[in-house]
DNA sequence: ATGGTTGCTTAGCAA
């Protein structure tokens, strides 16, 4: 089973890329966030006209996921559901071929201190609380997405330039391991020790072309899964062209 | 260089 996942920015601008990335690639599940567009406007018959049913939460403007599959889902969950009063779209969660795949959009938090990173240290309370109360470490499941935060000192260009930014504080990093703490592995480590392998360049001050990234977008799987992943890559040359994301798609391989 | 670009929506925000 092969999972991809893509921050791609606005779907209506990216379609073409997203359908040849799907020609290129042919993975079974490809998990996509920063759709734009309400579910009315998303362009699933195209989706669908090329094999894959269509799993999407979005909303106007901002945020929006969706997972695509070439099996049928079960099991769908939009939203977080937890109770909290929350319009944003970042959470979605199917079954396909016994997988469990959530795909998040994580908030990006703006500035340390402001309203909007409390909300992205809250939203990650919650999704650990989702992973603790409704899901096991024991069951094959993967959680995909743009985290909006960097690892580790090999996961961005300037560890000490970003020490103090959303990207990158202590405390975000802390939170994040704090969720993978609870049994989920980053499948691109178990492939790749080497730095300077990023998934997301600013499209400002040429950032891409200079070699200026991060890698902020993940496919963390469950033990059952993680060993058995033989591959997994990011595709930087979606990164290239015109119209580019900015952020290329990350993509795990399972032998199952 | 407190800069720069892109997308949505239409001047300002979010990333």
């Amino acid at each position: 089973m092969k999972i991809a996942s893509w921050n791609v920015n606005s779907i209506r601008v990216r379609l073409e890329r997203a359908l040849a990335f799907l020609e290129r690639h042919e993975p079974d599940v490809l998990c996509l966030q920063e759709l734009k567009v309400t579910d009315d406007i998303f362009p699933a018959q195209d989706f669908e006209s090329a094999g894959y049913n269509v799993t999407r939460h979005g909303q106007k403007t901002y945020n929006g996921v969706a997972v695509l599959t070439r099996k049928a889902p079960s099991e769908v969950q939009i939203g977080l559901n937890d109770g909290v009063d929350d319009p944003q779209a970042r959470f979605l969660s199917v079954d396909v071929e016994g997988v469990r795949v959530i795909c998040v959009y994580v908030p990006n938090g703006q500035a340390v201190g402001s309203d909007k990173w409390q909300y992205k240290l809250a939203w990650y309370s919650r999704l650990k609380r989702h992973l603790e109360t409704r899901c096991s470490p024991d069951q094959p499941l993967v959680l995909c997405g743009d985290f909006n935060v960097a690892i580790d000192e090999r996961d961005l260009y300037d560890p000490a330039g970003w020490e103090d930014t959303v990207l990158y504080h202590p405390e975000i990093r802390e939170t994040l391991a704090g969720v993978t703490r609870w049994g989920l592995k980053d499948t691109f480590r178990l492939h790749h020790q080497d730095g300077g392998r990023y998934s997301w360049w600013d499209y400002r001050a040429g950032a891409f072309h200079k070699g200026l990234g991060l890698r902020i977008d993940f496919i963390f799987a469950t033990e059952p899964l993680a060993g058995r992943c033989t591959d997994a890559s990011i595709d930087r040359e979606e990164r290239k062209g015109k119209q580019p994301s900015d952020h290329a798609p990350v993509l795990a391989t399972f032998d199952f």
